[in-house]
DNA sequence: CAGTCGATGTACT
DNA sequence: GTACATCGACTGG
């Protein structure tokens, strides 16, 4: 298994949004390995980005995010949600590529098992909540490396560019005109409802 | 299928 | 107060 090195992390964003599809995340987890395709991606950066929560600068919940890129930048949301991020770039930019959905391969009876025993395969992580959930990401998380200790990606081969769609990012009201979501144009595992028109 | 809406903690005006 | 990088339950067609 080839992990990605830091140095992968540490270039422009988005680049790296598009070179994270097809690749696979995973987490160690009580002795057990969790894995899923990257299917579904956003790029969110502090300069031009009115909707990234770093673009009125550094505090204490985006610390991390401004951290040189190759690690996890999870947030809490909604009362009820974690979202987790990789950080991209140098130390002190701020930028960061949300994972917004995952195709299962490993460990998915334990995915089901924090997601609800009575979820179809195509909801465990169809979602960047979602995700977060089934991999058992939440505040412990935030600022772990991606160096395959406990959590990190493995390289995949590049998708080609027509198997990619590109559209405005979901659930955001400012820099909406963005066409920073990325998505695999062929796979059942990507977030449902919502944007999907090709720009 | 699409549209609407409540849940619920934290950061910011 | 208000907004929020969401989800799931519910409604109507």
């Amino acid at each position: 298994m080839n992990i990605l090195p830091a140095a992968f992390y540490q270039r422009p964003t988005l680049t790296i949004a598009r070179e994270l599809l097809g690749k696979t995340f995973f987490r160690h987890f009580g002795g057990r390995l969790l894995s899923g395709r990257i299917v579904e991606v956003e790029a969110y950066h502090q300069s031009g980005d009115e909707s990234s929560h770093s673009f009125r600068g550094r505090g204490t919940r985006n610390d991390v995010m401004f951290h040189a890129g190759g690690q996890l930048y999870v947030y809490f949301t909604y009362g009820m949600h974690f979202c987790m991020n990789v950080v991209t770039e140098k130390e002190g930019v701020g930028a960061a590529v949300l994972i917004r959905a995952l195709e299962p391969l490993e460990g998915i009876d334990l995915m089901r098992l924090h997601r609800g025993e009575e979820k179809r395969d195509r909801d465990l992580a169809s979602g960047p909540a979602k995700l977060c959930q089934a991999f058992g990401i939440g505040r412990e998380e935030n600022g772990l490396a991606l160096d395959g200790t406990l959590v990190g990606i493995a390289d995949a081969p590049k998708i080609p560019s027509h198997g990619i769609i590109i559209t405005p990012r979901v659930g955001i009201s400012r820099s909406r005109e963005l066409p920073w979501r990325f998505f695999l144009a062929d796979s059942p595992w990507v977030s449902s409802g919502r944007p999907s028109r090709p720009i």
